[in-house]
This record gives structure tokens, sequence and C-alpha cells, in this order.
DNA sequence: TGCGAACAAATCGTGCGCGACTTATTTACA
DNA sequence: TGTAAATAAGTCGCGCACGATTTGTTCGCA
């Protein structure tokens, strides 16, 4: 007789980084639409701000995406005049991407707005570091768990 | 003064939410595959295997989502044979949602690969629903937080 | 009773995220 | 050195998430 494992929607936890995810963009929309950048964008300036002339696949990399999302989304920050999208000398496959100096110049207003955001959430910074440390230890088990065909 | 503020993405609990959302689908792809279905249509087919019949508002009350999304969703849901879409007699405005046998019988196959899912977060059921309330906390505060027009 | 407000669902356009594939360049080694 | 494999970026199509708007139905109340 196997257990009974009947969980509804309200017992998962995908669904509830799910909804947190959803939360997240919603909540920081306003603020993206004064910087004029989407969330997604604005994580990959995020780590440009942190250091630039990175190829696409650093750049993916950090943030868990390859160039099937990253090449479009660097061309819309490109065409908006916050980075530049260069073929490496050195190994022509490379595209490095660079910091325009507006797009530079938009990180002060961005880690303005991070304040605020937060504060939003209302959880001191100890409580913050333990629950991101417990999700990213979710998220690393996840990655190793896929797709290990028997 | 004004203190310092310049966290990188490693430091933010956004981008752990968001790379967690994104591992969470990878990771259920294979199986979601298997069901033919993709996760924000499982997501819908849970809460009308707790309870069909719903109109789509009620869905998206669940959900945290808006016919915006429902209805294409849930016309590729019909179209697969999942569930019918029929006007509600008493108030025309409404679309009921209910599941077809076939979409009924997929619940016992996800509910087999919900429990490996479960396994592979290699948590206690106390961790997890431990993790799961905290992030709900935060999403409940973030969706409070959201644009009170000051 | 009639008519405007409220409401439910649907439609449309944009930007992801991604699987599958293509193109261009570099490499490795026969 | 020539060629096949590897590598980097890009392209394409699909399904979501969502802001803005539209269509159709019901409600409220003058």
């Amino acid at each position: 007789m196997t257990a009974e494992f009947n969980p509804t929607l309200d017992d998962m936890l995908c669904f509830a980084i799910y909804s947190a995810h959803n939360a997240f963009n919603r909540f920081y929309k306003p603020m993206m639409d004064e910087l004029g950048l989407t969330y997604p964008q604005y994580l990959a300036m995020m780590v440009l701000w942190e250091g630039d002339d990175l190829p696409v696949s650093g750049l993916g990399h950090r943030l868990g995406l390859e160039s099937n999302t990253l090449t479009p989304l660097l061309k819309r920050l490109e065409a908006q005049g916050h980075v530049h999208r260069v073929r490496d000398q050195e190994d022509e496959r490379q595209v490095r991407i660079r910091l325009t100096d507006a797009g530079r110049a938009l990180q002060t207003r961005a880690n303005d707005m991070l304040a605020c955001a937060f504060e939003a959430t209302e959880m001191d910074e100890t409580a913050l570091r333990a629950l991101k440390s417990q999700i990213d230890r979710l998220s690393t088990t996840l990655t190793a768990a896929r797709q290990t065909p028997n």
C-alpha cells in the first residue's frame, strides 16, 4: 500500500517560488519603468556594473542564461544606449559587452531604488541573507538533480 | 553622509528567487513534457484537480494571474483536450472551466512526478514547509508594498 | 424602464526563457 | 597544412506575464 501523496497547490514550494518571482516583478515594475529597463535587463546591468567588457557567455554564466535569451536582450540594451556590443579582435567568435557612459550613469539611480526595495521586504539583513542562502541551496540541488537520465 | 549601498548580484534576494524560478522550470521540464503540459498549465490543472467548474477569475485569484494570461493558456488546455470552457448560463460574462475525463486522468501521473520532485529537493517536509512560509510572507509583503502611490 | 457604471473575459503587442537549429571562427591533430 | 570537431553568438518559434484596451453582460438607480 503506497502512501497517499496528494498535495495541494498551497503545499508546493515551487508555487511559492513562482508566486514570489511574479510578486518581485510586479513590485519592481514601476522602478524599472523609471529606469527604462526591464527586470532581466536590470540584472544584466548589475553584472556589468560589477565589471564590464564581458563576453555574452560570461554574462550568461553569471545570470544562468544563454545567448538565445541574452542576444536579443543585449541588442535592446544597445538600442537604448546602455551598452556597446563589440566583436573581440583576439577571438572574433566572441562579442564583448561594454557599458556606455549613459549605462554607467544609471547605477546610482538604480542603487537608490534597490535600497527602497530592500526596505520594502521588511526583513533585517541577517534574516534576508539566511533566506537567500536556503533558496540558493535549493537552486543548486535542483540544477544538480536535473536530467541525470537514469 | 549617506550609507554606502552597493550590493552585488549575489547579495540580492530577488535574484535568488529569479534563479530558483528558472531552476524549477528547467527541473520540471522533462516531467512536464511527459505530461504534455507546460509548468503554468500544470499549476492551473492543480487548481482544477482540487475542484473544477471555476470561472477564469477564480482560477486567476488562486494563481495570481488575470484573464490576459489565463485565456490563451486555457484555450491551449482546451485544444489539448484537458478542459472544457463553457459560458455560465446564470451569468454569461463568466466562462467556467471544467475538467475533461482526460484532464482528470492526468492527476495520478502528475502526482507521481511531484513525489519525485519532492525527493529531488532533498529537504525534509518540515524544512520545506518552513522555507515555503518565509517565501509566502515575502510575497505578501511585496504585494502589499506595491504601488501605494504615496 | 432605460442607461451609465461595474464587471468578466478576451485581444493585442512586447519582452523574456528556452529548445532546436544555423553561422562564423578557432582548435586540434592526422 | 587541411579538415573535422569544438566553441561563441545569433535566429526562430512557442508559451507565458502583463499593460492597455475592447467586447459583451449584468447591476444599480433615477
